[in-house]
DNA sequence: GTGAAAGCGCTAACAG
DNA sequence: CTGTTAGCGCTTTCAC
């Protein structure tokens, strides 16, 4: 083949302007119906393809937006791709989608690329690693648009779409003393995330609020390795005053708790009541069910754009940078509940 | 702001030609130690950022690879991008991730925009409803690099990346029938899906081979969706002959059939034996843990890339399509073997 | 209706 | 060492 067709290869054939090929093709007006013709005809013999490249560079803009996650392999990231893309095919728009796999480094050199000419705007949520924020403000200086969701930096002036954490936190936890819990453990996540810091406060407000002490041996800090959340659980029990509750920030992490409960022969929900937050498809095939919280990843997602593409498509001079709160739903199942 | 630094503007500023900055930026050699640091100063302090468009255009290549998967929500996918992006960095190269939600249309999209300079190459695994292949072989006919990987077609000439999906269900069938089975059924994926038909192929030949008849009522073939095979697997078990293994197309499936199977208190694995394909991390942590088929999702990303690379920076002329097939590996659980 | 020309931001000869 | 020129593929005035 050599090279691609170019408007300039259908102008030469047909003998007339490369401007006039171009208009043909975008079916504007001022055009005669024969030269259109032709010109689509041939377009289509040819197969041509116009240089998405060279389009967005002359309008200086790509219709893509930019995603960056912080691992695809989380359901919660995947299934909020899924409706940010259908938002964005819906509005005209394509999706360039990366993941930090928790890496700082990684997070940088992807926004750095998207920056690069090659997006209209960014989502994000951040990388676990995340504690300096440089990298967002500057993009934010150039003039980028950017929405953040989940996991965000609230020390940035931006769009955001969260979910009320503390808010379901503290029902969770409500909803374990209600099921008769007294001592409530919290396995959070990494300490630097902002999901982790505002679920410990809906914990410790729960907690409060039903005169319960808050015991600080009772919360844990980790990663998002399961293992971790399993050999955390094995110490917590094995304390001579051992929870009989325990909120976990994540189901994966749930699992490597059932997993030490299993093993140490403590029974769930029994001896231990436990919940756990996403509510991943799997919370409803595992035994016991797990009760977790459930997030509207559709509505995340959907936001996230609208969001976005209020910026990037805002005639009038300034927008304000907007937050969303969305609430959650406790789904309750056999992990926290008495078994009859 | 308004617009984004060039390098005009550099130019300008510094009272030097497109072309000096141009060198400074690039580190080529013919350029004064000074101008250049003149150059880098103010690029920094600019927050000057190269346009990827521009570059891209004159050199028409972009150094970035395009993915179309039918799913980032599956483990399989997931997890040979994870792969695929490893790679491709280490290569200099970026990702455009794309999926098709196993819609035909989102496919011939999805190829479209890709194929209008967007990327240098092409990584695709079939959407399920995809059964017409001009838009592959339309692509292939512009002189764009692509690769298959786990669903191809068959028919066509290219680089493709397969595990040896035949041999890897004889072999669990073999096992099945090793551990007792006499009757196995087995529930594959969508009809066209060629990855399906090959394993069904693997399946018979484990049956002929141990002297089994090949009973056509027991292959049923469904949809991706956990519920189906649940009601094919009801379907199943209230026959009067009713089957003692079966083998399963994915793990999402099995899951499926084991909640059926707890519906109907048939255990797994005293009345029923199972194995299924993927192994995804689900397997371990349900109960019974599931014996299942696991793929070598790491080289599947590495030699994709390889492959794509390969015919992307060819130097020599042609390239020859190469075809790689990858061994897979019985994990063998609870759900196949007897309780001890 | 159509064409010529300029330009998006950058690279790549080719002079000097 | 540095500047000039042309051009990647396309859109967009502005003439005619």
């Amino acid at each position: 083949m050599g090279h691609q067709v170019t408007i300039k290869d259908i102008a030469k054939q047909l003998n007339v302007s490369v401007a006039t090929v171009s208009r043909a093709l975008r079916d504007l007006p001022d055009i005669h119906p024969d030269t259109k013709k032709l010109v689509l005809d041939l377009a289509k013999e040819w197969d041509y393809q116009p240089n998405l490249l060279a389009t967005s560079l002359v309008k200086s803009k790509t219709k893509t937006l930019g995603i960056i996650v912080p691992d695809l392999g989380y359901y919660f990231f995947s299934t909020v791709i899924k409706h940010i893309e259908e938002a964005a095919i819906k509005a005209g728009y394509s999706l360039l989608i990366t993941q930090t796999q928790e890496s700082y480094e990684r997070e940088l050199t992807n926004i750095q690329n998207l920056s690069r000419g090659q997006v209209d705007g960014i989502i994000i949520s951040l990388s676990r690693e995340t504690s300096n924020f440089e990298h967002l403000t500057r993009l934010q200086r150039r003039g980028i648009p950017l929405v953040f969701f989940d996991r965000n930096c609230e020390d940035i002036q931006a769009s955001k779409v969260m979910v009320d954490n503390e808010q379901s936190a503290y029902e969770a936890v409500k909803h374990l003393i209600e099921n008769g819990c007294k001592r409530i453990a919290f396995l959070a996540g990494p300490k630097n995330v902002s999901v982790s810091n505002q679920r410990r406060l809906g914990y410790i407000h729960a907690l409060e609020e039903a005169g319960l002490s808050v015991d600080p041996s009772l919360i844990l800090h980790s990663d998002y390795y399961q293992d971790t959340a399993r050999s955390q659980t094995h110490l917590l029990m094995q304390s001579d005053n051992r929870p009989d509750g325990i909120l976990v920030v994540s189901d994966r992490l749930a699992i490597g708790v059932l997993t030490a409960l299993k093993e140490l022969k403590i029974r769930v929900p029994e001896d231990v009541k436990m919940v756990s937050f996403n509510n991943e498809p799997i919370c409803q095939v595992i035994s016991p069910t797990i009760t977790s919280v459930s997030q509207p990843l559709d509505e995340i997602g959907r936001i996230s754009v609208e969001l976005l593409l209020a910026q990037i498509e805002q005639k009038t001079g300034e927008s304000i940078p907007k937050v969303e709160v969305l609430k959650t739903n406790l789904v309750v199942r056999e992990s926290s509940t008495k078994r009859n």
